[in-house]
DNA sequence: CACGCTTTGTATCAATTGCAACAAAGTGGC
DNA sequence: GCCACTTTGTTGCAATTGATACAAAGCGTG
């Protein structure tokens, strides 16, 4: 809520919580997914991750979890654990790569194809809900900035 | 990296995940976080909740670890243990509070003053090198924005 | 083809997280 | 003043997470 007036201030150091973006990005996107995070929970039994799979499933037709890897960063293990959940629901299928026996096809099931047409609509209205009474072009710049925050942030770290 | 060129589309949906807002903030969210959080980690065994707490104390000076919840919206089992981790150090130190025998009154030591005073040119020059590149008011707009999906998740979800 | 090296995916483990239950203290109606 | 209700903070527990180690398969040089 961060509600509390805030009288003294002690530091000579320039830095205040509230005005430090590192944190403030951080608590924005902890809300957002939270939020996320409950509704698909909730209503479809999905992790965020599951989710993430499934999207990218139905954008990329078909991927070996190596490819899931390189197009989201997301970690193999997470990977892998979410491609056994949704295996188990038969929301997505499993081929073997003909010319690597280590590797499998991820692609949707009928059932994951629908599942997906099912949840995108909502959530392309939690998008709209949350940026409701921005403009195009705040939206648009906002999305330039934490693309640029986040490639920074590689270059810093990564 | 998100390296690959997308060659075909299947989605009638229009929902495509490297647009998708809540993934965009989460995604640079975590790299951020990831990146800042190593740094606390390596060179001053602060975990990232410890590193708020000793933010707040120097801002506001002292405050019970309720407030300390109210001010940040952290959970208040992470602010009980990182309270006591920074207890352990001596970084911070706890009164009773006279009218309340539940609650004490936390405040940073000399040390975890001076721990502050060296930790903070590092987070500035963290953000600075963030956000190096951008103009002050593409700066300003981003916490704008920030805080505007932060009231909206938090509307929509409770 | 044999040997080392890389790559793909899984399993194991330790740390972090947050919810729920709890003890201790405070508040208020009667 | 007593009894129920709230508030503050801690503890226990179960789930999630990611780093590490690993098995299985491919690659490549001789």
């Amino acid at each position: 809520m961060t509600i509390t007036s805030r009288p003294p201030e002690t530091t000579t150091t320039g830095l205040k919580l509230d005005d430090y973006l590192p944190y403030r990005l951080s608590v924005a996107s902890n809300g957002v997914s939270g939020l996320i995070a409950r509704a698909y929970e909730d209503r479809f039994g999905l992790t965020i991750p599951q989710w993430r799979l499934i999207c990218v499933l139905a954008e990329d037709l078909a991927l070996s979890q190596g490819g899931i890897v390189a197009r989201t960063g997301m970690d193999k293990v997470t990977v892998s654990r979410a491609a056994q959940g949704l295996l188990k629901r038969r929301l997505i299928s499993r081929r073997d790569h003909q010319r690597d026996g280590r590797s499998h096809i991820l692609a949707l099931t009928q059932e994951g194809t629908h599942l997906h047409s099912e949840i995108a609509p909502l959530a392309l209205a939690y998008e709209a809900a949350l940026i409701a009474g921005l403009a195009p072009s705040e939206v648009a710049l906002l999305k330039r900035l934490l693309s640029r925050l986040q490639g920074a942030a590689q270059a810093l770290g990564g």
